[in-house]
Order: C-alpha cells, then sequence, then structure tokens
DNA sequence: ATTTTGTTTAACCAGATGGTCAAAATTAGA
DNA sequence: TCTAATTTTGACCATCTGGTTAAACAAAAT
C-alpha cells in the first residue's frame, strides 16, 4: 500500500511538531528539534508541509478543534441547567487535565497572530446563538440569576482555564510548587469551580 | 550632571525593550527592533545590559512587580470582607485595563522559564500567610462561606485576568470583533466580577 | 587647551535557522 | 528483473540574529 508508511511519517511529523510547537510556540521551535523529535530529517518536514508556517497553522488549527468540548450536546440535554453546567465544567477540566499544555499555547498564540486566529474561527462555524437562547430562557423561566449570557460564559471559562493557564505561577505561590499538591487541586476544581458558579447563579425558590 | 544623559538613555532602552518584549515575548522580540523603537543603536543595548537575557530579565522583573496590586491594604483595612473584595477586584481590573498586555506576556514566560519566575518571586517576598489568616476568620466568623482560602482567591484572580489573557479570542467569538464593545464589557467587569463572587461566597443572615 | 573618561556608532563576525537541491534509497509497477 | 515514481537524506545556501570591536564623538577633569 501506498499510504502506510506516508501517513506514518505525515503523522511522526505531526506529533513531533505538536509537541514542540506547544513546548515553545511558534517563535521558540525549531525545524531541526521539531525532526529531531520526529526521528527524521529536517528537508522532510518540508517536503511534507512547504514551510514552518504551514506546519504551525497545520498544528493550530488541529489543536484549536479541540479546545470545543461537545457544545452541541450541552445545549439540547433535557437536563436542569445546573446539570448542565456541571457537565460542561466537568468536561472542559477533564480536557485540560489531559492536556495541561493547551491554554498557555492557545494563549501564547491568539495574541501573536489574531488574524490567522479570526480565520480559523471562521473555518469552524461555531454557533452561540443556541447557547445563547437556551440561556435566555433558563433566566426567563427564573432557574438562574438574570445575567449577561457572554459574561457567565467568559466566567466558566476563566474559572475552568486559568489555573490551567497560570499553573507554573499559581502552584509556586499558592502551593509551595508541590506538583502533587497542584494536581489534586484541579482535579478537585471540577466540584469546586462547579459549585463556586452555581452558588452565585442559581436562584434558590 | 554625569547622570542626565545615562539615565535617559537607559530609561529609553527600559521603555522600549517592555514595549517590545510585551509585544512578541522573549523568543520573538529582536535587539534590532529594540533599538529602533528606543532610537539608538543596536550596540548600546549591549553596552548598558551585558545581553538580551539580562536585558529580559531586568523588564521581566519590572513588569512582573505591577501585577501585585496593595496587597497589605487589602488585608488590613478595617471594612467588612465584601467591601475589601470589591476594592481588590476593581484595583486589579483597573490595572489590567491600564495594561492589558500584561496578563499574556507574564503568562507566556511563567511557561517558558519556570525556573526564573522561581528566583523572581522568591526575592519579592510575598506574603501570604496574613492573607490566609484574614479569609480565615472572616470564614469562621460566618461571613462568607467556608472554603479553600487558595481557590478563592484563584477564582478571583481567574475571572478578573482571564478576560484580558484571551480577550483576542473571546472578542472574536463573543463580541463579533467589536473592540469598542469588548473595552465596554471590561469596564463593567470590575461590577460584574465582585457581584459574581459575592453572590457565591456571602452567606445572607 | 589637553588629557581622560564616558557614550555612541558603523562595520563586522560567528553561529543559528529556515529552506533548497541533487543524489541516494526505497517502493511500486511493468 | 528492470524501470519509474516516491520517499529520505546529507550537504549546502542565504539570511537573520545576538554579540563584539575599534574608532568617532561628547563631556569632564586637569
Amino acid at each position: 500500500m501506498n499510504n502506510i508508511k506516508k501517513d506514518n511519517t505525515e503523522e511522526k511529523i505531526l506529533d513531533a511538531a505538536q509537541t514542540v510547537f506547544i513546548r515553545k510556540g511558534m517563535d521558540g521551535a525549531r525545524m531541526q528539534e521539531i525532526a529531531n523529535e520526529a526521528g527524521i530529517n529536517k528537508a522532510l518536514l518540508h517536503y511534507y508541509f512547504r514551510s514552518k508556517q504551514k506546519l504551525f497553522e497545520a498544528i493550530f488549527k488541529q489543536v484549536f478543534k479541540q479546545i470545543f468540548p461537545d457544545i452541541k450536546a450541552f445545549i439540547h440535554a433535557e437536563i436542569p441547567i445546573e446539570k448542565k453546567l456541571g457537565i460542561f465544567v466537568e468536561k472542559y477540566i477533564d480536557l485540560l487535565m489531559k492536556n495541561p499544555y493547551l491554554p498557555s499555547f492557545i494563549l501564547q498564540e491568539i495574541h501573536r497572530d489574531p488574524e490567522f486566529l479570526a480565520s480559523v474561527i471562521k473555518g469552524q462555524g461555531i454557533d452561540l446563538h443556541e447557547l445563547f437562547t437556551m440561556l435566555g430562557k433558563e433566566m426567563e423561566a427564573g432557574n438562574i440569576r438574570k445575567m449577561d449570557p457572554r459574561e457567565l460564559m467568559i466566567n466558566i471559562l476563566g474559572l475552568s482555564i486559568f489555573p490551567f493557564a497560570a499553573k507554573p505561577l499559581m502552584q509556586l505561590i499558592f502551593f509551595d510548587n508541590d506538583k502533587k499538591a497542584y494536581k489534586e487541586f484541579l482535579k478537585q476544581r471540577k466540584e469546586t469551580v462547579k459549585d463556586f458558579i452555581l452558588n452565585s447563579i442559581l436562584l434558590k425558590a
């Protein structure tokens, strides 16, 4: 078969590039380092992807997709809002625990090249309208406090993402650089963030 | 006077370096660009600061100091906790509105060189003990919900910082890239974040 | 005025880096 | 098996980048 080897090499490159780009960012990453990580010749990188920029864009798109957990299910599930939010937070933090490097990488690159970010987002076709409608209905029904739904979403994201994005700093000043303790803290966040949010927005009858 | 000219140039360099480093990060910044920004010869950078690394460290320390707003006052003021937290959030968001680039820069660099970060922090002598004691007392007194004070602090920071750190992304997906609207949103956050937090942790008698 | 000290510059250098290319090696097809 | 196409490599190149240096320039000191 023609594709077995090809796919294999291409995949090796993508894996290696993801590792290096995420660790060092576009500016800090070196093509040679990616080649080493993939165990191949540097020229092969240019054979499969024309340039560093092109390779990076492939990686960024690939990585970026991961940061949108199953939003559809979140919106349309027939369960109470507090359960919905709980599941959303849990899924999100689970994702970040498996990919703790994601936030810093994304945050770094969205600042470095916002135009490219815009093109990627447009290509994703995210529809927030449904999400906002759903939240609006919950507010109308008196289930949660009335507020700008964008505010609510950004709060959820901030509470979930920030501890990962700022990990080295938070671990250092609040946990005496105790890696295990911080990991445990992040794990518990699935519960504590959910509680924190619900405590704030739930209207107890 | 000997120092007039010297201080002037050194300051010009520091200003220029801060601008460029914050915009591009350590890896993305170029010495030539800093020199241009300062309107001087590139060799002068090395005359005043031995190397790029040394210059960067000077900038990082300088910038890093700014991210700790007056915590002492926050701890010891003789006002109710809800007012304290409100003031803290307001001060923090004010700081970020004046320096919207700060979060992304810090987040980027704490990942790039955590050891250096550690050395800077040790040199700052931050005492969180007092802060935690104060929060503990408020919990004991039944003024706020009992919780890990580190959790509370990280929540406050996340809610305040995240919208700035993720600005290009949030502005794009939630505000249709409307710069003014997002700025207005950030301004209102001084109130909404405070409300969000207090709603969550305040125990109404 | 002249020396001395400190400041600034243009020219240059060595190493790194992204990228190219022709040849070698491997694979597929006849 | 022999040929054609594809994949992989080592060597190489142009450019960029941090850093150096010797000389020009300015300012103090004598």
